[in-house]
DNA sequence: ACTATAGGGGAAAAATTTATCCCTATATGA
DNA sequence: TCATATAGGGATAAATTTTTCCCCTATAGT
């Protein structure tokens, strides 16, 4: 990463966890990824929201922090390959746990984020 | 929240999760109110590193999501009570999971964090 | 009269994150 | 010959989030 000017917050497993988590598709990406959707292609599709640039910097710094470890084939046209490292691994019953939650309390979640939206 | 230009993507369970658990301090916040540190100012004081400003935001935006409950004592000097509502409480054991998660690999991940730092 | 306390909010600046646009390369198929 | 697929990166713009600064309330204590 760049130049921070707001240092880290670093005290806790929390904080840890957050730092490398919470970038708006990691999450997606892991799980995706878990689910064997490897390739940058693939996971473009399965995010259309996202732009192809960001997700390609956020699957660098998820290897970077060692989540997720990537092959490059030297072939061509390029394939490329990502795969959860055993780190990685550790993370999804904790994604699990997450999108089961939002899961679970879809519809009241769903009815409070929006409904805030008009307010 | 004001009027967003990017619409909000609310697809799974976990983008709903995301929606309401990322803000910089959010889950912290819901964290020390679960362990009892209700008032303003003992947030505050829990969070140095976070301005007064964005807790009262965040505080507010957990509240309209319905995770929190706010109660003010008409009292002076004002008395201000957060504490979890039930749907807060189920949030409880995801962020525990992502907490221990984050103590268990906290060697790993503080040098893979601060590491890249100097990349 | 001041000051401290406890809680809050508006406006604007700063920091950070994401999006957009345009570029590289090579092989295949129309 | 030209478009497509595949992966990636630089530069810059836009959007969003967070911080900073200053203001307000009312009472109690000195």
């Amino acid at each position: 990463m760049k130049d921070r000017k707001i240092p880290l917050n670093l005290n806790c497993g929390l904080d840890l966890a957050g730092e490398v988590l919470f970038g708006k598709w990691k999450i997606r990406l892991l799980w995706f990824i878990n689910e064997g959707h490897k390739r940058p292609s693939e996971l473009q599709r399965k995010i259309p929201d996202a732009s192809r640039r960001v997700l390609n910097i956020q699957l660098k710094e998820l290897e970077e922090h060692g989540l997720v470890s990537k092959v490059i084939y030297p072939v061509v046209p390029p394939k490329v390959e990502y795969s959860l490292t055993d780190f990685g691994k550790t993370l999804i019953p904790v994604i699990s746990a997450l999108g089961n939650w939002g899961d679970q309390y879809e519809v009241l979640l769903r009815a409070r984020i929006l409904g805030e939206m008009d307010t």
